[in-house]
DNA sequence: CCATGATTCATACTGTCGGTACGTATCTGC
DNA sequence: GCAGATACGTACCGACAGTATGAATCATGG
């Protein structure tokens, strides 16, 4: 074998089973992909994988990490393309929905993340990757930092709710039309909505 | 032993495995609940539950549509109270949001359930018991069955993520207001919206 | 009322799999 | 080039889902 350093050594191995992780739990899901395939089809042990990840429930936030990562890199390049508020929310949702498409991706972030990894570390990832440019579209709207807060998470509920629906969907490029036109005509009645004190 | 028919022996034996399956599962969650402690907190073993039940995620299974039986009986109640349409919506939207309020019920009904289910089984119980009256809802509004459908469906994801933010808040009480409000809010604004031809 | 069959359930067992312990190979810094 | 660290393979353990298998308990036709 030819030398290489360790950090080289750690790179290749970690990636290749992230990169396995997503393609087995985005297929077969978490609780039927064992910890021995995963390694397997990344090249590598056991023994390798819990020396990188510590665990099964480890790989499977690498690999939910990485999903988020992927839609995360697109919204930034959205938000500095210059686009104004309005169509840069439009298009980061549409981005949103048709990663959606890819039914590893929809298992991993919506299905098995939460159960698995609990439902707040879910949300604070998603928070950090997407949640964040909704959030902020709706302060800038309503001026109300607790209302933006809570629309943007209703609104992101809705979303990953049209998400699965296409990611489950016979025929997707049918429904996406639909779904992206009335994903926005949600996000727009509450930008529109009068912010009330409770 | 007291002399019992079959059908009462069953029906106990059941009603005492789904309730223990509903505490168990509701409070560890699914993965880390056994169906040796289910079985032990009903009061038998695990032959009786694989009889009647014949595995794991059958038992979770029970305990998801008991979950879901209870708010629906809740809701027919409200919708034979012969309340108008809208403030039948509104009742419907804060009752399962109050039932969201019980840790055991979000995390069974919305963590565990389309994990170990399948989501399309779990949206198919949601729409028997819950979505089919918020869809009748935009079917009046609108006129558009595909329409009605699909803002019932991102209401109804707009609805959970507003009952997960419920079952995990440090203050229910006082976000159930603004979360009632901001439900109720969204509803009106897809009622109102018009339906538009995709 | 009893004998035969069906149903309910407990007990003992097996296989799989997540996790751990430990040994070996590979690399780094002195 | 040689201690120490890091990466990884291998052998093992315990927990647990699922499967017989048999013993009670109940139903039913005679």
């Amino acid at each position: 074998m030819i030398r290489r350093t360790q950090a080289e050594r750690t790179d290749e191995t970690t990636t290749a089973l992230v990169r396995a992780a997503r393609a087995l739990f985005g297929a077969a899901g978490y609780a039927a992909t064992s910890i021995d395939a995963v390694a397997a089809a990344a090249g590598v042990t056991k023994g390798a994988a819990y020396h990188h990840f510590g665990g099964k429930a480890p790989l499977l936030r690498a690999a939910f990490e990485a999903e988020l990562g992927e839609v995360s890199a697109k919204l930034v390049g959205i938000a500095a393309s210059g686009a104004d508020q309005g169509s840069a929310l439009r298009l980061g949702a549409r981005t949103f929905l048709q990663h959606c498409l890819d039914p590893g991706f929809a298992r991993i972030v919506m299905v098995d993340a939460p159960a698995v990894l609990g439902w707040e570390v879910v949300r604070a990832a998603e928070h950090h990757h997407l949640l964040s440019v909704i959030e902020a579209g709706f302060v800038m709207a309503t001026g109300d930092e607790r209302l933006a807060a809570t629309r943007a998470r209703l609104v992101f509920g809705a979303l990953c709710e049209a998400g699965m629906m296409l990611a489950r969907s016979a025929d997707p490029a049918a429904d996406l039309p639909l779904l992206t036109a009335e994903t926005d005509r949600l996000v727009e009645a509450l930008k529109a909505a009068p912010g009330d004190r409770d």
